[in-house]
DNA sequence: TTTGTATTTCGTAGAATAACGAAACAAAAG
DNA sequence: CTTTTGTTTCGTTATTCTACGAAATACAAA
């Protein structure tokens, strides 16, 4: 393993992953859509109707998300709910606070 | 002119657009020193120095955040001086307040 | 076991992003 | 006028993103 210097903070490289998943009009719909209903949760299918995008792509933006750790899936076969992952919205919620308030 | 028609509102539009300005290490790094140092703004050659990218990328880097209306740029030969925009600075601040808030 | 339902993964294609160095610019200094 | 300084634009390349439909998956119901 090569050692590679760090250039930038870890808060950073946080800052920017985060801003990524934030980074689509979708995703921005999907987290609006989620966090408003923090306690229902949701099925992808929820969704697909009031977006134009194929299934198969919202599905990979809820992938998206789930990597970025701003939102969970638990499989209920059929369904997959999806929810706000609690933790992480709120450290995001709090990078971005710190963020805009440096 | 076509009519197209609107999926998401304006607001996510805006969301999305702003979140990808912050999606790069890079540019979250431009704003940290920026919001910094509000009131003194700073040179794109202060920066040059800190972060590991040709000056001909770190330029880009700031014209993007230009473009996304986050920072502003003025002309004071042979330098520019870049700073926040406070305006828009303070209106994505609120809209991200809003969104995690929801 | 077969069928149906909800969703994801795969394969592909086109668009957008990020990076670099070289060249271009713009103004001040010599 | 020529040079120097700080910065941006251009041309290029490599990578990542977004989108789609088709195929695959997983489980329940028939």
């Amino acid at each position: 393993m090569i050692a590679v210097k760090k250039y930038y903070t870890e808060s950073q490289e946080k800052m920017a992953r985060y801003a990524k998943a934030i980074a689509h009009p979708a995703r921005v719909y999907i987290l609006d859509f989620l966090a408003g209903n923090i306690d229902k949760c949701c099925y992808s299918g929820d969704m697909a109707e009031d977006i134009p995008i194929a299934r198969s792509t919202l599905s990979e933006h809820l992938k998206a998300l789930k990597e970025a750790g701003l939102i969970q899936g638990e499989i209920n076969p059929p369904y997959i709910k999806y929810c706000i992952n609690k933790e992480n919205w709120e450290e995001a919620r709090d990078m971005f606070d710190g963020f805009f308030r440096k």
